[in-house]
DNA sequence: AAGGCGATTGCCT
DNA sequence: GGCAATCGCCTTT
């Protein structure tokens, strides 16, 4: 599968989360690979008192600041991480957020990443959700953690290629989750009824 | 130098 | 539905 150019990166923030509903993030861990359909994004602009970027950069936000195409993966309430795409020229300061994806493969390593227990291995439905369904838990599953922060997503180890076709229709948009400012703003898109959503 | 709090999760009632 | 866990970062003294 052939990885998604820098251009579409390089697009408006909001497009950016958008357009990555139904896509595929793989992730290589060693000899194995691990997919999963992004479900659930959120958009955070340079302009929006809930960005990391919005009062300038920092020792925590300077990837936020590079270039388009790169993952920012910040640690928050002292275990967990969440991962974002870089979005805009480099400079800018905006990102998405990934809030969660659909299993494709490489279910059994997620399983072990989350560190649940045997029970998970093979389930299917519901049961499975709370593999993924979140952004904390998305990162877990995937073995993604600061130490992958700045990495660029046109190499190998996390890239993202074309996954489902999904007709506008069928993408909602609806107010972030867990921020204190700018709530208003539906700058979160998710699948509509996908069972993996944070909020399904 | 110190205090508050977070783009969350999981457990408990 | 409510709240503890847990610590690095940012803001304020």
């Amino acid at each position: 599968m052939k990885k998604l150019p820098r251009s579409i990166y390089l697009r408006t923030t909001i497009e950016v989360a958008r357009s990555l509903i139904g896509k595929m993030i793989v992730r290589r861990q060693g000899t194995e690979f691990l997919l999963g359909m992004i479900v659930e994004t959120e958009a955070y602009r340079a302009d929006d008192p809930a960005s990391h970027s919005f009062r300038g950069m920092t020792e925590r936000n300077k990837v936020m600041f590079g270039n388009g195409g790169c993952l920012y993966v910040y640690f928050t309430y002292g275990m967990h991480y969440c991962a974002n795409i870089v979005t805009g020229a480099a400079g800018k300061g905006e990102a998405v957020l990934i809030r969660a994806v659909e299993p494709v493969a490489g279910f059994d390593r997620m399983v072990k990443n989350r560190n649940l227990g045997n029970e998970f291995l093979n389930a299917k439905g519901k049961r499975s959700r709370i593999l993924t369904n979140g952004p904390a838990k998305f990162a877990q599953a995937f073995g993604i953690t600061t130490k992958h922060s700045g990495m660029d997503l046109l190499e190998d180890d996390i890239f993202i290629t074309n996954g489902i076709v999904v007709p506008r229709s069928s993408i909602a948009a609806a107010p972030r989750i867990g921020i204190s400012r700018a709530k208003e703003k539906k700058w979160r898109f998710y699948l509509k009824h996908n069972l993996w959503v944070s909020t399904a």
